[in-house]
DNA sequence: CAGCATCCAATGAGATACTG
DNA sequence: CAGTATCTCATTGGATGCTG
């Protein structure tokens, strides 16, 4: 059976439903979610044109797409302005706050990984 | 530019180098590692025919692709039997079980995570 | 400025069959 | 038992151009 609805989403489905570890990596997995992540921690309110001057690699779609599942998520929110040039900015939610230090250990787990790996590491 | 040496593969490392966070995601990233690496935090030696066990829904392939990134990134251990029925057995190294605690945090933060979307976070 | 829409490329994951 | 090889498909990410 080769036209099956999509193998990898139901399993995908499975293994979110039964380990709360995949369901976070789900959250914050994107390519660039953890630098949309970081810029939001640093930074209390950040514009789109910020995003992009803080990580200029990313596509527009890429952005915003990302933007939308964070707000989808509830780790950000999205205050327009309704002002002649629009103006639109983001921030943490209680929810995106509260993954900080997560996010800080997994960053530093990762220094230190990294370290371990360089050298000697069993 | 449409044929460059993919755009993709260079964000990533840009990404990885700047941001501890994200290779720390790339290490547990794969869509099954997670689900490896809480089959050996729960026991200590697994072997090949247990991981397919306690996950049956992955393929051959997989497991062993993702069995073997785990070891190239020294967070698990590979102990073979030379014995007459093959063996295999797998172990987390000192530097996978370094990482228990941050997993289980991540695990923690998901169910909290889940919890709060279910209700009315903010 | 903020952001969609369309289209394309690259990666990751699955099925199946075969081997030491 | 514990894989490997090949091949295909699904998903994700990226480029470009357009809009309110």
């Amino acid at each position: 059976m080769r036209k099956h609805n999509s193998t990898n989403a139901l399993n995908e489905q499975a293994i979110l439903d039964q380990c709360g570890m995949a369901y976070t990596l789900s959250l914050i997995g994107g390519r660039w979610k953890p630098s949309i992540l970081w810029a939001l921690i640093r930074n209390d309110k950040v514009r789109y044109s910020h995003f992009k001057k803080v990580i200029p690699e990313i596509s527009d779609r890429i952005l915003a797409l990302h933007l939308r599942e964070l707000e989808a998520d509830k780790l950000i929110r999205r205050v327009v302005y309704a002002e002649v040039p629009p103006r639109v900015e983001y921030e943490l939610t209680d929810l995106g706050r509260s993954m900080e230090v997560m996010l800080e250990q997994m960053t530093t787990w990762g220094a230190f990984h990294k370290e371990a790996v360089k050298g000697s590491a069993t």
